[in-house]
DNA sequence: TTACTTTTGTACCAATTGGTACTAAACTAT
DNA sequence: ATAGTTTAGTACCAATTGGTACAAAAGTAA
């Protein structure tokens, strides 16, 4: 039978609140907390202001959702796609997605959480500390990953698993900051091929 | 004979040019070129906005002359460092420096050049382009380093030297942001370590 | 119809942003 | 003394920042 939609009291809302979270998110992550000025935010939301302090309490909040939505989203994918590819392929992938993202859109957005980290960490004592938070939970996702694939034989064991956790997001990190900084590819392609060689080995 | 200073006509300045320069790196490295608002670094260089205006032209101008007085500095550090220590350990020290920045004075400022790749990149293409410029001659110095290091048989010559300085950029920018991010002791032991292991071999 | 509830539109707020115009001050040259 | 030149202080500018107050609109419940 079809969810009858249990219509609510007052006047229905316009707008989708997942759906405006989603676009909000999306601008975040291009422009970062601090760039994305409300009205910017507002028109890409399609929502009014009054709408939104009521949805969304306040801009610092509405990132804080926008942070955990991308830690859900991103760490879904990553389990998604390792059904579908090895684990060592799963990371050479997200590393050469991401150094190809600027040829493929013309842009590079890199991490939402590390994009922040910065500003946060001088600016938002608050804000930093939930991406401390997450930060956590990508290392310990890909911790898990890495364990994976070296059950699998397909990653070296030479080293444990969070010693490569660490230098994959180290990598990954430092390689969209350095195409941000204006890297050639000659210097991508060395920092792709260096990783690889220490998973593999 | 002691230099005498050529008094210019009209009033004289109040202020030193290159100590307020020197002040306003400082701040733009703690703070980031969008966070560093003109109010707060005309404070710091000991300025009024009159004098300011008339020496220094325009925030973005003192920004591209701090970028570049950055860029000097730095490079002469390092030149001066490879007298007192090999290029091993001058690389590794660097690391190690930024590793321990944030115990040592409670915070870390990371690369100037770095912290404002991000939002340059988004939203002043000048400034963009001349962090890549710099970028290359950060990134060429340490191919010198690193060439040096090979030639006194200091640092592994199973890689060229440019792609070891690719690689020791990348994993210094991680480092840095990662810290911001809030990773702990052992994630950033795990990221020296891992660069030891490739520069030695 | 009336009362109640929820969302939306409009107008407003003080604070801050980078930047300019103009006058006053402090010096040199004549 | 006076004119010319450079620096400094004050007042101002429009635009934008995140956020609030309140009334109008649009629905349900009685």
């Amino acid at each position: 039978m079809p969810l009858a939609k249990p219509q609510k009291m007052g006047r229905p809302k316009e707008f989708n609140e997942e759906q405006a979270l989603q676009l909000a998110m999306d601008y975040f992550w291009d422009h970062g907390y601090d760039s994305a000025s409300l009205s910017h935010l507002l028109s890409v939301m399609k929502i009014s202001k009054s709408s939104f302090y009521q949805t969304f309490v306040s801009k610092q909040n509405l990132f804080e959702r926008c942070l955990a939505l991308y830690g859900e989203q991103q760490i879904t994918w990553f389990n998604a796609q390792l059904k579908e590819q090895s684990a060592q392929q799963l990371l050479l992938s997200i590393l050469k997605i991401s150094a190809d993202e600027i040829q493929q859109t013309g842009q590079i957005r890199g991490c939402l959480l590390m994009n922040n980290a910065q500003v946060c960490y001088k600016k938002y004592p608050d804000l930093s500390h939930l991406i401390a938070q997450q930060f956590k939970q990508f290392h310990q996702a890909f911790t898990e990953i890495i364990q994976h694939g070296q059950d699998t034989g397909d990653i070296t064991t030479h080293f444990e698993p969070s010693m490569l956790a660490s230098i994959f997001i180290n990598t990954l990190n430092g390689l969209s900051i350095m195409i941000k900084a204006g890297a050639d590819a000659t210097i991508i392609h060395h920092i792709l091929q260096g990783f690889e060689l220490q998973i593999k080995k």
